[in-house]
DNA sequence: GTCTATACTAAGATAGAC
DNA sequence: GTCTATCTTAGTATAGAC
């Protein structure tokens, strides 16, 4: 049995680790990301590693709760004020730019790049905590079909893609979230799709 | 210099090359492709592949230019007739299924995910060439701006890279190309983009 | 929990014979 | 143009001492 105390170290520790992890993904893309190069970050031999991460695939499984995470965290922490349309606005502003800003991220959470790579059931319920929000402010503007809600993250998805592969470092995409969403909210309704 | 007898068996083998190389890709990833299992698929040893591709990231830009060739000849294999909202939907139906088909093709083309690569000026022409085709035939239908282009690319791009990711197989995403794209060509007009 | 040492696997690339 | 042989590099993972 572990003291809290030993727990919080250990903790600490896969922090670092993690931290470390995203921070190579971040530099050089996720394929770039080594057990010897994130042990070296942190002041540990590879081998120790194993201490923390059961596998690389483990590893990449810590990485995705821990961006689902921070991503979650930065939702929790905008404003409850104004009107559903302004709160949904707000939360697709955050995610398009907790990807745009980090591509990686786009690649662990929302595309299926790694081979191998499945996000263990834990990590998963986390990706459900994100869609549920978005579900529930969706309904609240009237987008309450499921083929709506699914219109609505294609767009999202798209305009990150795009952003991400054609104007590194640009907005020429992202500046289109406001514009479109208007757009499609107003106009696009339930009786338009199949 | 070679004769044009050479040059025609060379390009067949090249072309083995290549569909070597696409078939792994579609069946085990893009990351999964190397040099020694395309050359086991066409009966060469590793080395003698050399004499094709000249490196690694070689052979993804002949892959890139060759997927591109293909796609490009579906497109010119359309009918020509109808309005040119009906020629538009049918271009953008079959990058989409070209895309959902053969998730890699995405990757490779549309993403950038392999690390250090980028395709050459010849191949990337290919690209340029698309990309004139669905600008004109977006100006056709009045969405001549620049930004209502990139709508329309991200619109394709998210509902390609959502069924990929989500419903790979299926059609949850693919079957919303007609209505939403309706939606957009009827409602979002110029005045409504920055 | 961290280390050293090492096994194991596999990839891209080159040299030189045929 | 294809081969065999080999170099070089690099990664994941495990064993066992401290």
């Amino acid at each position: 049995m572990l003291s809290s105390h030993q727990q919080a170290r250990r903790q600490e520790r896969l922090d670092a680790v993690l931290a470390a992890a995203w921070e190579i993904a971040a530099e050089s893309g996720l394929g770039a990301v080594t057990l010897h190069d994130v042990a070296r970050r942190v002041g540990l031999r590879q081998p120790s590693l194993y201490v923390y991460v059961s596998s690389k695939l483990g590893l990449f499984d810590a990485m995705y709760a821990r961006a689902y995470g921070e991503l979650l965290a930065r939702l929790a922490a905008l404003p409850d004020s104004g009107s559903a349309r302004l709160r949904l606005m707000r939360i697709f502003w955050v995610i398009l730019d907790f990807v745009v800003s980090q591509p990686p991220r786009q690649q662990l959470l929302f595309q299926r790049t790694i081979p191998g790579f499945t996000p263990s059931e834990p990590s998963y319920a986390l990706a459900e905590k994100l869609v549920e929000q978005v579900t529930a402010l969706l309904a609240e503007v009237g987008a309450s079909r499921p083929e709506q809600v699914d219109v609505y993250t294609a767009l999202i998805a798209g305009l990150g893609a795009q952003q991400i592969a054609n104007d590194p470092g640009g907005d020429r995409w992202s500046r289109l979230l406001e514009p479109v969403l208007d757009c499609i909210l107003d106009h696009c309704r339930r009786e338009d799709l199949p």
